[in-house]
DNA sequence: TCTAAACTTGACCATTTTAGTCAGGTATGT
DNA sequence: ACATACCTGACTAAAATGGTCAAGTTTAGA
């Protein structure tokens, strides 16, 4: 079980986003020196925000990016179901009644990791971009 | 974010070793056919299992593999931490002052990665074998 | 109008991880 | 003795990961 670094860096780059968004709209050459992160990768990622609508784009000189959202309405889960980072626990198909060994039955593990997929859901959905943007806050789910 | 079969497979098979230990030691090959696993990769797993004392293992005919503990005491954590299932959601090292981008100071996303890595091992800690051996059970954290 | 900044798209690739297989062992109950 | 079952290490095909590279298009500003 781990995080890969596309979600990682959608994250970091839409927190970065959300902080500098005020007037100009922020170019992911920003971005890139700000974080560390290959410009060319953030530009990957950045297709797929905007596919999603998280943000909008904005071209030629001194364009860049814009959130396309209220940062309280942009929530973990919607960035990482936007560059495809699942949180995949089961294995076999949901609507399927076979289970992940082929037979006709779920296995005995399914019902465990239904609970966990919810359980991190959970965390992702009440985690919202603004939530992150006050660096030091305490939250508990 | 996800599972990886070796540590699912794990889970799955002490469920099973759990379900058919009362009286001999469970082989493998029977773990491998009533699960639908590798009997190759059991072998593998179980040999971590077996130098984290989770479970021991009777040689000779009529061998097997048997629980080395209450299965009350066996937490999900335990098992995952065995396979080297791991569950990595910070990118930096935990005790380095550095942060994952190799600046002196932590990525502005650190505290959610830890506060995730929190959410999720307390799923782990709060759940054994135990809980997974009566099927229908309601368990809500 | 020219140019440079910045978005856009798609192909490509090296490395690492995953999910095993294979080939040999060794121990032991009957 | 011999079958059963554990034990060990090497090997590998396929997929995922984490990018790079190349060739655009759009538009603000000089
Ligand atoms: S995970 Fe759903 S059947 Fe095994
Ligand atoms: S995850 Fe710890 S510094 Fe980025």
């Amino acid at each position: 079980m781990k995080l890969t670094s596309k979600g990682r860096y959608a994250v970091m780059a839409l927190v970065d986003l959300a902080r500098f968004d005020n007037i100009n709209p922020v170019s992911l050459r920003d971005i890139s020196l700000r974080q560390g992160i290959s410009l060319d990768y953030l530009e990957q990622i950045f297709s797929k925000l905007k596919k999603n609508e998280i943000v909008k784009s904005i071209r030629g000189t001194q364009g860049g990016y814009v959130l396309n959202k209220n940062p309280n309405d942009i929530k973990l889960t919607n960035i990482f179901h936007a560059v495809d980072e699942k949180v995949k626990t089961v294995q076999c198909k949901k609507e399927s009644k076979k289970g992940c060994n082929g037979k006709a039955t779920k296995c005995i593990t399914h019902n465990l990791w239904d609970e966990l997929e919810i359980h991190i859901n959970t965390f992702f959905e009440n985690k919202s971009l603004k939530d992150l943007l006050t660096n030091n806050k305490e939250t508990r789910v």
